[in-house]
DNA sequence: GCCAACGTTGGC
DNA sequence: GCCAACGTTGGC
């Protein structure tokens, strides 16, 4: 069992999206780091950390499972998709992306601010300077802190 | 293979 | 809106 961390736009798609869609495709991820983990380690099952990213304020704002393994992200086929990618070809795709469940939505976030001053999170990537991948992974006990700290369904 | 120019991310 | 920190692109 791993566990994720994955970044969103609020006004992109925001976790109250994903609790009303309860399931969607993490289309648009355009960076190869980000992309190796989602086609060659995410598995089905594995826990995932909800961010939104460029928020007022950023912060941790629930939890997601993955409930299905990498495939081809079709937005790079579609001409008309602002993802679009014109070397892809659905024989040799480029672009991959697995799909994630809604699981819980946070009372309370946890902001990046508090991150950085919760002991014990201080070295989690999502606070380091110029980290910017959409998709990362995150340690266990990071993890457990995190749902012990916020989670309704606490020590699962 | 180097690296300058450019584009993007994302906190602030 | 600014800009630092990255990642990517493409000329050489």
């Amino acid at each position: 069992m791993k566990y994720w961390l994955m970044k969103s736009e609020p006004s992109t798609y925001s976790i109250d999206d994903l609790k009303r869609d309860k399931k969607t495709a993490w289309e648009g991820v355009r960076n190869y780091q980000a992309r190796n983990f989602m086609r060659d380690h995410m598995k089905r099952g594995d826990h995932v950390l909800f961010y939104h990213s460029n928020a007022t304020p950023p912060a941790l704002v629930g939890l997601a499972t993955v409930c299905k393994e990498s495939y081809p992200d079709p937005s790079q086929f579609d001409p008309r998709n602002k993802y679009f990618d014109q070397k892809a070809t659905p024989e040799k795709p480029i672009w991959y992306l697995v799909d994630i469940c809604f699981e819980e939505k946070f009372e309370t976030p946890l902001s990046l601010e508090q991150i950085k001053n919760i002991r014990g999170l201080e070295k989690m990537l999502v606070v380091q300077k110029g980290s910017r991948l959409s998709v990362q992974p995150v340690e266990k006990k990071h993890f457990e802190h995190i749902v012990t700290m916020l989670s309704k369904h606490k020590g699962k």
